[in-house]
DNA sequence: CGTCGAATTGACTTGGTTCAATCGACGTGG
DNA sequence: CCACGTCGATTGAACCAAGTCAATTCGACG
């Protein structure tokens, strides 16, 4: 074999620069890994793991213990929350180059799922603890993610709370335009894959898997999105879909 | 008069020690100044100055600039947003010690109100950002009550997507009784008043007035909680208040 | 005692859920 | 290659939890 495994080559990694599989991600400049030197990154990319997962995984449950980090390198992870009863509401969906995980806490508040098939780069939860305690410009980084987050949750807290089914859907739909489709800036055409079934699109609105299909299909009867097959949406015009949000 | 003003205790404070208005603070302990040292807590009180304001007063206006931080040393801060038609959704409260404001950013991406009278130890933005800078275990206080934040603004958005109205308002009194009530720990008897009015609650649930007050009144017929005036609550059993939580 | 705003209560309407039937894409086995 | 079963999505019809609209009632304060 001409090339070593992708383990074996960042293994080899013993000269400065920025390691191999730290070039194409996302994390090195907009995640948290902006936050390092290259030295610091080729430190923290010994430590690290990729993995793959297929849509449907479970990467951590709620109130069990974790023991590692990751970020997003491709795909998209729902955080989920459940009642006793088998109530399930989506409190977080977090895409390339998320950060993931609930720092300085042994255990998850919040259960993972990989919402499509998803690549992470993962880290032990003690090497990266002690990454950050002797390096205050990646707490700094990790913390701007955080403020980002609760900015996020506090924006969906209005659409949980006040906004009727159709708005909904129109929000959840820009949402993953505007999170998905490089091409656009909030503005012009959109077409996308959504990573969630009816089902999750559902438990993310706080509404029914009939609701959210129902509304898709009157979306779809005044031409402000088209759908083929069922995952694949053309958004023409966003700016129509963001009035419909509220 | 015997004693200067509050104002002229804090400034004449130049020996080492706990300043006098930090003594009986509980972000002393628990809050972001517990990360200080007395030097350092010396040199923060300098900067800050105590202000009070009347419930109901704003105290910043969503997509308007802050100039400074605050600590809520008494009474409750409602977070607020609002939809261009008027539609309202509280996203957060906060009680003493939280602190207030949108650290890193130079607009609030929500309002803030005087839910009560409430008493902050207001600092100015820059004054505080550089006390950060230098200080890599305030960040950390602080990033700890980020997380704790986002923790429970994920909790509450289950409470709003998934939940019955009468589920909501019981998670609304069993939320103020633990945060309010010192004398609780979750446990048996809570006597409290209620720091929002009918339409404060029915915004932070994503209700209207009237669900609200049909749901305390269904909770008072089941002899659930006892009310005296409007705002007097009493939980006899927290326990039973808490098994209607869903 | 009267006024005014907040809270409660009642009657009714409705948006979203529930229950049920059907459709359609996909994979499996005959 | 096609029949069949499965699972997600769609659609329809009936129902109900919460909203709306409209009186009262309560409580604080002059």
């Amino acid at each position: 074999m001409q090339n070593g495994s992708m383990e074996e080559k960042r293994l080899d990694i013993h000269t400065a620069g920025v390691p191999l599989v730290c070039r194409s991600c996302e994390a090195r400049h907009k995640g948290m890994c902006g936050a390092l030197t290259e030295s610091e990154l080729v430190t923290l990319a010994r430590q690290t793991r990729i993995v793959h997962h297929a849509a449907g995984a479970e990467l951590a449950a709620e109130a069990m213990p974790v023991e590692s980090y990751a970020n997003v390198m491709r795909g998209v992870v729902k955080l989920t929350k459940i009642l006793e009863d088998g109530r399930q509401q989506i409190v977080g969906l977090q895409f390339a180059p998320d950060f993931m995980g609930r720092l300085f806490s042994r255990e998850s508040v919040v259960s993972m799922e990989a919402a499509s098939d998803v690549e992470l780069c993962r880290v032990s939860k003690g090497a990266l603890e002690r990454m950050i305690a002797e390096n205050p410009a990646l707490e700094h980084r990790l913390m701007q993610q955080t403020l980002r987050e609760l900015d996020e949750a506090r924006d969906w807290m209005v659409t949980l709370g006040r906004k009727t089914a159709a708005e909904k859907v129109s929000s959840f739909l820009y949402l993953i335009a505007t999170h998905i489709d490089p091409t656009t800036e909030g503005q012009g055409l959109s077409v996308f894959d959504l990573p969630l079934t009816r089902g999750d699109i559902a438990d993310f609105l706080g509404l029914t898997i009939e609701t959210v299909s129902r509304q898709i299909s009157q979306l779809r009867a005044d031409r402000v999105i088209s759908i083929e097959g069922v995952r694949r949406v053309t958004v023409p015009d966003l700016a129509a879909l963001l009035a419909r949000c509220g």
